[in-house]
DNA sequence: AAGTTCGGCAAACGACTGTTTACTGAATGG
DNA sequence: CCATTCAGTAAACAGTCGTTTGCCGAACTT
């Protein structure tokens, strides 16, 4: 059934999404709906906890890099590049809901974005580079990553099913400004 | 009826939106939508030019500053929260539609986006920190400020209805991350 | 003054909607 | 082996939906 959801959600979205739609697709009787979900609002958080699980696995593995800060940023936008190729869908249904217009699964999205900021927060402070770094820039830095990482994943979402050459277009962008952000963070000096 | 929708809008997306709910919200007859609009999307595309007119205004307005660096930052920080304070339904609207699931919708939104960035670059051209920089270079630098621009509007849509304190959070954030960028801008040696 | 466009209406069409109900077979557990 | 839970069904309910049709008054053109 999250399946047949998450197939549907390629081109609608949460809130136009109908029972009868989803069992439909599923192959079921729309009242073997009710045997799992109270709401279609529910199933919709069931997929953002769907969506974030390999979404975190993703995290773990751009953090868990080690080395300079050039293939550092080479192999972080080669795992988004992936990631985003690997699980379209669940990227989509992110990008989609996370301003959608259903509030608890934005919020939902909005928590684990969070989260996500916390942790990579968490790994700057571990590097060399932020010796000195308060608390306060710790997080405006990751959140700026973050946010440019999902930026750049719903750029790649667009662009992948269009046109190879503008997926490249948009990984050779993000890679510059990436090395812009971080040039910008050897030289900073605190708030 | 413009109205009427952007109303609806405020907790909707537009592919769940009706024809007769519009009508209703409008105070007119159903048949009375066909007189203006063949299609629901066509009133999204309609929308959309209608938001961005007042997003060019503000556009223009940063782009008209001069000054030393910190002023340029806090009065384009003062900008966006400002047009997002009172125009809150269009931002919220490009924001819920630009990944939204009406295809033409999302297609205009975003080619707007595009023209709004190569405005920023031909902006950016004129300062003289982007003395030798190339066109690539650029136009890469005019994506990361529009990108952080979109985050932070949309970030500030999510706050300002909750808590004034968090909306000052937010913007105080926007300015460290503009400052950081604008630092990485001042040694950027080429790509 | 006559003709035409414009923006509006009520009514009707069949199709689709969410949800509830009562029922059924299979698996599971004591 | 019996009871119970589980996951499914068909049928029905009253609404709502998008869209078309034919009609109407006002405003504008000539």
């Amino acid at each position: 059934m999250l399946d047949a959801g998450l197939r549907l959600l390629a081109d609608q979205n949460l809130a136009s999404l109908g029972v009868r739609e989803v069992t439909r697709e599923a192959g079921l009787s729309p009242a073997a709906f009710y045997r799992h979900f109270p709401d279609l609002a529910a199933l919709g958080v069931a997929l953002v906890e769907e969506s974030l699980a390999s979404l975190h696995v993703m995290i773990r593995s751009v953090l868990a890099e080690a080395g300079g800060a050039e293939e550092l940023i080479d192999r972080t936008v080669d795992v988004i590049e992936r990631h985003v190729r690997e699980h379209r869908s669940h990227v989509r249904f992110l990008a989609r809901e996370r301003h959608g217009g259903v509030r608890r699964v934005r919020e939902a999205i909005d928590a684990e974005l969070g989260r996500f900021a916390a942790e990579v927060g968490a790994a700057l402070a571990l590097q060399p580079v932020s010796r000195g770094w308060s608390e306060q820039d710790l997080r405006m830095l990751a959140e700026l990553y973050v946010d440019h990482m999902v930026s750049t994943a719903a750029a790649l979402l667009d662009a992948q099913e269009a046109d190879p050459e503008r997926e490249r277009r948009i990984a050779a962008t993000a890679r510059l400004q990436l090395r812009l952000i971080s040039l910008g963070r050897r030289h900073w000096q605190g708030s």
